[in-house]
RNA sequence: GGAGAGGUUCCCGAGCGGUCAAAGGGAGCAGACUGUAAAUCUGCCGGCUCUGCCUUCGAAGGUUCGAAUCCUUCCCUCUCCA
């Protein structure tokens, strides 16, 4: 009995909300292994830290023996889930699909055992059901049930358009519960509606309603909107070291606190011993930086973390010019090219007329020296070190 | 099917014949400062062969010396009624 109360601690751990507890605990204690389920759009062919979140509580699932199936919505991908951003998504090719499902594959198999994960596509059974099952589906839930959904209400107060087939996608989800005979669903707090017309659709069909377990959804960047690839705010997986070292350091103090709390393995003891000794006058920047390098070291290695630490102090706080510096070779005429040009050809501008506000503001070096003279030419032959910013180098030969 | 409201620059949102590349806010970017790509403050924030020129205000036409602003048609969204 103690270990079923175990268990139950390593599964409720930063967990937002179990539904219901005391159905997961009875099914817990049949002692066989759970069926778990999370689905993922393949829309973005790439993970983000906020992914990991749920992942990372699939792990936990699959640590405790369970059979952990993740679901690829390939089918429910064509769909959407509705936002309320009101964005139409471009639908994707067969290929795309395959294709992001492969990525997926490859970057979630970092966090959990591939030999005991079932990959689930739901085009497998959604596609043959045909327009006669999907009748059938959405006759089993009615409009003003659907308009509870948080977001539809919204937007419908809002006199914000809701198309018809956005409903559609909550019962699709649904029905991939009864396929899968799930016992379990994990999903993030913005899923709850969904993961509770799973339940009501296994009960249509005389199954146990299968428990519900959401996780909180990661803040961006931004520290307001959730972490998603639309909102420009993630730092994905595979981003190269520095990046997402980078990345981890520019977000605010407090956030800080809410990605220990959420991404990292460090135990709750260790992180209050953080915040004591923050509070007591120790640098937030100190306790930033084990943050940021255990994260790089989880999804690259520890010598990158250790790179990408020196790297960043050097940068920053001395102000050094990085040592992996793109070079690039920009044409030019005979009587060679001006400055906003160079820096717009070598792509450290989106334009020349930004080029220009960003000379006049002080912002452009050349080989470390600042540039205040807009009219600038550079000759041909001569190669140089251009900065934009602090963070954008290359080194660029005139031809 | 009928009546009404509305579509503005990345987002929200003013403008309602010239002074509009278009207020204000947000996001973003740059500078200063710092404890960091935190916080704060300041500036910028359509493009270009840049003291000038070109293209934007759902789309296409039209009126006018001149249109985001007026007219016509079309597309899209919302509300109420049926």
């Amino acid at each position: 009995m103690k270990d079923l109360q175990e268990d139950l601690s390593l599964i409720k751990r930063g967990a937002d909300e179990l539904l219901i507890e005391a159905d997961l605990v009875d099914r817990l204690k049949t002692g066989r292994p759970l069926r778990v389920k999370a689905g993922f759009d393949p829309t973005a062919p790439d993970l983000h830290l906020g992914h990991t979140v749920l992942i990372n509580k699939l792990r936990h699932f699959q640590e405790l023996g369970h059979h952990v199936m993740f679901l690829i919505g390939d089918f429910t991908g064509m769909i959407g889930d509705p936002t309320g951003r009101n964005v139409t998504r471009p639908p994707l090719s067969r290929e795309q699909i395959l294709d992001n499902a492969k990525t997926y594959r490859e970057q979630v198999f970092k966090i959990l055992d591939p030999d005991k994960t079932e990959i689930c596509f739901n085009s497998a059974w959604l596609e043959p059901i045909g327009a006669a099952g999907m009748i059938k589906l959405a006759a089993m839930h009615t409009v003003a049930r659907m308009l509870e959904r948080d977001d539809f209400a919204k937007r419908y107060a809002n006199n914000q358009p809701i198309a018809i087939h956005e409903f559609l996608y909550p019962l699709c989800q649904g029905y991939d519960s009864v396929v899968m005979r799930a016992d379990v669903e994990l999903g993030g707090t913005d899923q709850k509606f969904n993961l509770l017309v799973g339940r009501e659709l296994q009960k249509h069909h005389g199954q146990p309603p299968q428990c519900i377990l959401t996780v909180p959804l990661l803040e961006g960047l931004d520290g307001v909107n959730k972490m998603s690839k639309s909102y420009g705010n993630y730092i994905g997986i595979y981003e190269p070291p520095k990046e997402i070292f980078g990345k981890l350091m520019s977000i605010s103090d407090d956030l800080m606190w809410r990605y220990y709390e959420l991404l990292s393995f460090r135990s709750n003891g260790e992180i209050a011993g953080f915040k004591k000794e923050v509070a007591a006058g120790r640098n937030p920047r100190d306790v930033k930086v084990l943050l940021a390098q255990e994260i790089v070291q989880r999804f690259h290695s520890r010598q990158a973390a250790e790179d990408a630490l020196a790297d960043f102090e050097a940068r920053f706080r001395q102000g050094a010019i990085p040592q992996d510096i793109e070079n690039v070779t920009v044409a030019c005429g005979a009587g060679g090219a001006g400055i906003a040009q160079v820096l717009k050809q070598a792509g450290l501008t989106d334009s020349t007329s930004e080029a220009l506000r960003m000379i006049e503001q002080g912002g452009v070096r050349l080989d470390g020296e600042k540039v205040s003279d807009r009219a600038l030419v550079l000759k041909p032959g001569a190669t140089v070190v251009l900065q934009v910013g602090k963070r954008k180098f290359a080194r660029v030969s005139l031809s």
